[in-house]
DNA sequence: GTCAAGAATCTGAGATCTCAGATAGAACGA
DNA sequence: TCGTTCTATCTGAGATCTCAGATTCTTGAC
């Protein structure tokens, strides 16, 4: 990859940026290591911006400092899994709640364009794309809200589901997955906040719930 | 302050601690700005460590990287408040019911050890170490549970609102503080769910529903 | 006395150096 | 051929150097 430039304290959050992509698109698989050496290599910098990010990173849970001397992306637990769900539960649908007073037309239509894309991507089998889309799709509406801190939570949640989410998709047919976003979309535009609610529990629960205790890998 | 001595790869944490201790118990005035220089050179280490440290606290908002050239403990708006306010009632009473099957007797009898602790300082007008135990008090309870991830998306909600509260406590009379955690005890007790979350949010809203709209500093 | 321009200082950010611990691979002995 | 040990390499972490931008203080002109 081509060098990151960016005019003085941008480069560290360019490279927060880039591996956080990857990780909510599940672009970084459980149990794969980091060295910050290599992804400074990679994208063209030093270590220390990576450091900085990758240190980030391991705040929010999306990366394990392994005792001495090893970045790894956490495996995945059923603790952890409940954990997070339960977090998901109780924060997506009051943020998309928070957000309804906010989505205006033109807000409207860009779901729709990307729920479009999220359907071409799940007949194309593609689950690089659908992911990518699929994030979009529920931060178009939290970031909707001035309630920033509460997608701030929930940009973590995703953080650390990412990579394990991937490895579920792999393993399976997109077709399977049902597109529960068009119910989020009427219901933003009834302005309708318990059918709001309930749609974004259905596709939290949709998507994570296709996922068998024994999906886990060893935790290790 | 002593150098803050440490085996490889615990400085930076040891900092964190340092610092996050400074933030929960209001010890770092909204507006007030820091350096890494002086941080370190407080800490007796190089500025290194205490970048990371507060580029963490940078991620969770509990500073702010002003612009440039400029790190500054962010003031309180009345939206900020009310996102924060929002986030605590979603998820700390969720928490607390989340803990209740791990909460033994040793566990109930810190708890009111920490109550007590706290009476005293209520009555001795020591916000210091009112703010500290109310913290203690809330993250035992917490910290119980399995869900780590829960625990750790309310952490950092104290982060920021910490150093605004003190300023809220600052003003008044810590006499006028209501004691509220007699009600979760009796109700972690009773293993009683419904009655913790009621108390939970009491307590939430009893401390910073003290808190005028015209409290708020200007927010620049 | 007031205000503006310039210099000195401060500060965050990136790069580089170094070190210690950990891992993995090679080599040697049984 | 297998197992143990030793070494070479890798990696995270702290310290130090440097730079550019920003702030602040001084100074000088009006």
């Amino acid at each position: 990859m081509a060098a990151v430039v960016a005019p003085d304290g941008l480069v560290r959050s360019s490279i927060y940026e880039v591996l956080r992509q990857r990780f909510v698109t599940g672009r970084m698989a459980p149990g794969s290591t980091l060295s910050t050496r290599s992804v400074a290599l990679e994208l063209g910098t030093s270590q220390m911006p990576v450091r900085e990010a990758l240190g980030r990173l391991a705040a929010e849970g999306a990366v394990e400092i392994r005792s001495k001397r090893r970045i790894v992306v956490p495996r995945m637990t059923v603790q952890r899994f409940e954990d997070l769900l339960r977090c998901r539960e109780l924060l997506e649908p009051e943020a998309a709640v928070a957000a309804l007073d906010y989505i205006d037309a033109a807000c409207l239509a860009r779901l729709e364009l990307i729920d479009e894309a999220i359907g071409i991507a799940l007949a194309n089998n593609d689950v690089d794309r659908y992911m990518q889309e699929n994030y979009n799709f529920h931060f178009t509406i939290y970031r909707s809200s001035p309630c920033s801190t509460m997608s701030q939570l929930i940009e973590t949640l995703w953080l650390q589901f990412g990579p394990y989410m991937r490895v579920v998709y792999d393993s399976m047919h997109t077709v399977l997955l049902v597109d529960q976003h068009q119910l989020a979309v009427s219901a933003l535009r009834a302005k309708d906040a318990e059918k709001l609610r309930g749609a974004i529990r259905a596709d939290i629960r949709d998507g994570m719930g296709l996922i068998g205790v024994n999906s886990f890998g060893t935790g290790s």
